[in-house]
DNA sequence: GTTCTCGGCCG
DNA sequence: CGGCCGAGAAC
């Protein structure tokens, strides 16, 4: 006799999520469940980090019960504590290893839809067209990016981008800072072209005219200046990249070599 | 190779 | 005690 699994519908989810309770059957563990979660493209989560990599800012889980499946309104406080406790233990300057929310800017660590071009233009890749479906979002919520820094190896600051005067934030926290989080975090989450907010009516009251598919960036005019600049710069990056590759290439190699001299 | 399952760590 | 994830077992 085949066991039925069941999945049931997960209305805390977006439509298409699917839940499972698996009871452990032998072992010293017997008698205690697994809980499992399934995308409507059918990949499987077992945990609530797990979940919220996947999702991404599309989804608030702070108060999301991964057992019982359902927001649990109770859990808010415990996150606010979570987050003091953040702020805590970055002030006595411990690293942030925190790869929860908010998302990071400089890898995507998210699934995206990719084109690959090869010989011919009509030829794809599969890509999951469940997450390449732009999901609704919280307004502003690229104002939680705020303070986040790129540091180096070292744990330096990286130098911040400068952003060209055209650039303007719309919303309520109009510093540079945020702006630049905005518009990376929307190069890196859509494929659709960037173009800032577009209705006039978002600056004047952005809770209700914000187009939450584009940044919190007022619409902006790219010249051919501006293009020429950037592939200068994009022209400079890898020829110092080149340059590195080739300095560490010849320190490899002549490394091997005084090992090879030395065992003869 | 992938999927299932339980152990065990750690907060 | 329970969430989370590693890793061996099963397929």
């Amino acid at each position: 006799m085949i066991m039925e699994r069941k999945r049931l519908d997960c209305p805390a989810l977006p439509p298409g999520w699917k839940k499972e309770e698996v009871i452990r059957k032998s072992g010293l563990s017997a008698g205690k469940s697994d809980v499992y979660y399934y995308s409507p493209s059918g990949k499987k989560f077992r945990s609530k980090p797990q979940l919220s990599r996947y999702l991404g800012n599309t989804v608030d889980l702070g108060s999301f019960d991964f057992r019982t499946g359902k927001m649990m309104p109770s859990k808010l406080q415990k996150t606010k504590q979570r987050l003091r406790n953040e702020n805590l233990s970055l002030s006595k300057g411990k690293p942030d290893l925190n790869t929860a929310l908010p998302i990071r800017q400089t890898a995507s660590i998210f699934k995206q839809p990719v084109t690959k071009v090869v010989n011919h233009p009509t030829n794809k890749v599969k890509t999951d067209m469940q997450r390449a479906t732009e999901q609704p979002r919280q307004l502003f919520w690229e104002r939680r990016l705020k303070g986040l820094r790129s540091l180096d190896v070292t744990e330096e600051v990286l130098r911040t981008m400068e952003l060209p005067k055209g650039l303007q934030s719309v919303g309520p926290d109009a510093s540079d800072e945020t702006l630049l989080s905005a518009i990376a975090s929307a190069l890196h989450t859509s494929s659709a072209p960037i173009t800032g907010q577009t209705s006039t009516a978002a600056e004047k009251n952005p809770a209700i005219w914000l187009n939450t598919g584009q940044p919190l960036c007022k619409a902006f005019i790219v010249t051919d200046e501006d293009i020429k600049e950037q592939e200068l710069k994009v022209h400079q990056a890898r020829r110092s990249l080149e340059e590195a590759l080739l300095a560490d290439g010849l320190a490899r190699a002549a490394e091997s070599t005084r090992d090879m001299e030395g065992k003869a």
